[in-house]
DNA sequence: CATTTGCGTGACATTTTCGTGAAGCTTTTC
DNA sequence: GAAAAGCTTCACGAAAATGTCACGCAAATG
């Protein structure tokens, strides 16, 4: 959380405590850049109105970033400031909240927004029915079996782990395992997929990589 | 949407079309007021720079009759146009947003406005007498038993489900379903609306999907 | 009650979509 | 710098989905 006078922080966090999240606090600029690699941020709740309009820039520097760049960014503008509102949606926000606002209402756009962009927490071992993948040592086992994948079907995995039970279309794939701005044929990620399937196949994990006709893939256990 | 320039019209349906909505176009005064009734819009995307000024004109009608006054409207600005939107707003537009926009910051606005005026009915799961339809997962179950239906038939229990306690004739299922400018006989609607029955009646829910005789089908729980 | 109108239903041809193997090219590895 | 591994595209066949029609039944009409 990005916010330049105390007692709103002291307000947030305790109710960001409350609702089970842990918060960590910036006060200015340079504080809030130091924060971003560590501790690495699952959302920046980012006050428009910093002193000097820094605001902006954290946005910007924030999206330069290969590392900071998916970190999702709510953004908090004071009502009518609509400028700040269409220069922070442009530079890659993905909600706002305006003051004054409850509590419930900021809640309920944070827990939008990370269901949206990561259901799952990052580097931790993730475990679906025996089919584990560890992002930190790069391994996938299936009932602790040594699985062999290319670069592609890992990364294609891990965002299939990270977002269960969700539809993706072949575009949306693109953009989240690929990259956005990569010009490659939707019809890739079909024999992505396929070598995906055959890698964890070992245990009929495979049918963990659900086709939605006409949508997309889905990677559910049900 | 009601936009004069057919590039912009075009670029525009894309994205919408991209991010799963289903765009009917307008180039003028007239075509938008006919369209307002039929197909009746979820919101409104106004050019406000439309020749001879109409597009407060139809902003102002709208908030005139009843059954339109609800509808939100995201109005589209030039840069700098300040009185623009000052009007806009005081004739009760619920945002806007100025040219040139990236598509994110659209779906942004559109998807915030959206959450705002109907909190409900966007990525959730919709239970209507424990037939479910879940956006997200692209899943249905009945009592908790999953069903099997095609793309179509998902497209129109969704509608339906979105859209409960009201006639629609075949030709506004056509253009809420299937899209506009779609040449497709009317009584095709009736062997979806057949296999959409056979896929929820499961525990009778196809009772639910009920023939208007004369006027088209209704989604009610009475 | 006879007729007309509107709707449900099964079948079928066509189109769309997806899985799959192989080939060519690029990147990485040793 | 050569070999191996990986990535992308293409082509083809299989499977699913779609749109249309014909027929029969049921509801409205008068």
């Amino acid at each position: 959380m990005v916010e330049d006078e105390a007692p709103i922080r002291d307000m947030l966090c305790f109710v960001l405590e409350q609702n089970g999240y842990q918060p960590h606090t910036a006060g200015d600029y340079d504080s809030a850049l130091n924060q971003l690699m560590e501790p690495y941020p699952d959302l920046v709740l980012l006050d428009w109105m910093l002193p000097g309009g820094s605001g902006i820039q954290i946005a910007k520097k924030m999206k330069q970033h290969e590392l900071t760049r998916n970190i999702p960014i709510i953004m908090i503008t004071a009502r009518g400031e609509e400028e700040d509102k269409v220069r922070g949606l442009e530079v890659g926000a993905d909600d706002y909240v305006t003051k004054p606002f409850s509590p419930k209402e900021l809640m309920a756009r944070i827990k939008a927004v990370i269901r949206r962009v990561a259901p799952t927490s990052l580097d931790e071992v993730i475990d679906v029915q025996g089919l584990k993948l560890d992002p930190v040592s790069h391994r996938v086992t299936s009932n602790d079996e040594p699985l062999e994948m290319g670069p592609t079907e890992f990364r294609l995995l891990h965002f299939f782990m990270t977002h269960p039970e969700r539809v993706y279309s072949r575009e949306q794939l693109l953009d989240h395992v690929w990259g956005t701005n990569v010009y490659v044929e939707d019809r890739t990620v079909d024999v992505h997929i396929r070598r995906l399937r055959k890698a964890i196949s070992l245990h009929g994990h495979d049918a963990l990589v659900q086709t939605v006709r006409g949508s997309g893939y889905r990677f559910s256990v049900k």
